[in-house]
DNA sequence: TTCCAGGAACGAG
DNA sequence: CTCGTTCCTGGA
């Protein structure tokens, strides 16, 4: 929260921020738009901008921006606002799980993603890891994104607009590796490129309302929805249940072989309004401790 | 060659 | 409502 931001060309240096560690961040499983460095740094693009992240000592560095765009875009992307040190405190309270849990992944942050480019990332997610899950959203704005710049000699492009993808055909979709989605995508191209449904207005709603209005879109079931509310609409008592939170909250929480209505209903009630940050910091020690595997 | 991981749709009960 | 099956891709 009280960090010190120092202006240089091209980047913006921040002093004293607690609570950030690139590889929690981008390792989560909330974002796919990035590349990990040979330096550590991460490159990344969002919001049409091409960024690099690096941390040195307890220095962040935003490479390839300015002050403007680090007050108009990268504040709000990085949830600079929001005490962590609270919520860890709240959440480990009675909770040596959730304390070990914190231990490893102290870094997170949940993003402030586009809406429109979580809606169709999550429904690509679908039914896949992350490694080709990032292989396709590539390739779909190497073809139907614009070429927005180069950087470190590589040319980046922002993620496709719904009026882009909105009068291909399922084959071209599906040359993007997306499978039987190809559809499922076409079909939220025409929900939002034709405006039956605005997607930018759904965060004005309480959470169950946006919950069910992204439920009407078809692809979209109960745990991509949960990935957009929290992952781009800043509902953080959203709690995705993928099968790495299912495993882990079936070993550390409740029984195996639980259906997922309970591990949702008892996620919800035990970590409340905290409910999205409980699901990353479990996410990320399930997969550090490779439970059920 | 076969097997497996990973969410949502869909049909049956 | 819950349950079981099917849909794809790529890596082991």
């Amino acid at each position: 929260m009280n960090y010190k931001i120092v202006e240089e060309k091209d980047k913006v240096i921040l002093e004293g921020v607690a609570d950030f560690e690139l590889s929690h961040i981008f390792e989560c499983g909330q974002c796919f738009r990035w590349n990990r460095e040979v330096d550590g740094s991460y490159t990344l693009v969002a919001h049409k901008k091409i960024l690099n992240v690096a941390k040195e000592k307890d220095q962040i560095i935003f490479n390839n921006t300015n002050i403007e765009d680090f007050y108009g875009i990268w504040k709000t992307y990085f949830d600079l606002g929001q005490d962590y040190g609270a919520i860890k405190k709240s959440l480990c309270k009675n909770d040596p799980v959730m304390e070990r849990a914190i231990e490893k992944g102290y870094g997170i942050r949940i993003l402030k993603q586009d809406e429109w480019e979580t809606l169709i990332s999550f429904i690509i997610s679908s039914n896949r890891g992350i490694p080709l899950i990032k292989k396709s959203i590539e390739e779909l704005s190497e073809k139907y994104g614009r070429l927005i710049g180069t950087y470190k000699g590589r040319g980046h492009y922002a993620f496709p607009e719904p009026e882009a993808l909105l009068n291909r055909t399922i084959e071209e979709i599906r040359l993007c590796r997306t499978g039987y989605r190809a559809k499922y995508i076409l079909d939220a191209a025409a929900i939002v490129g034709e405006r039956q449904m605005n997607i930018y207005n759904i965060h004005n709603l309480d959470t169950d309302m946006a919950r069910k209005e992204l439920l009407r879109i078809s692809g979209v079931g109960p745990k991509v929805a949960d990935c957009i509310l929290l992952f781009s609409m800043g509902k953080f008592d959203a709690f995705p249940i993928d099968v790495w939170v299912k495993r882990v909250m079936e070993y550390f929480y409740l029984q195996e072989d639980m259906p997922l209505k309970v591990i949702q209903d008892y996620g919800q009630k035990r970590f409340g309004e905290y409910a999205g940050f409980a699901q990353q910091y479990l996410f990320y020690y399930a997969r550090e401790l490779g439970i059920g595997k």
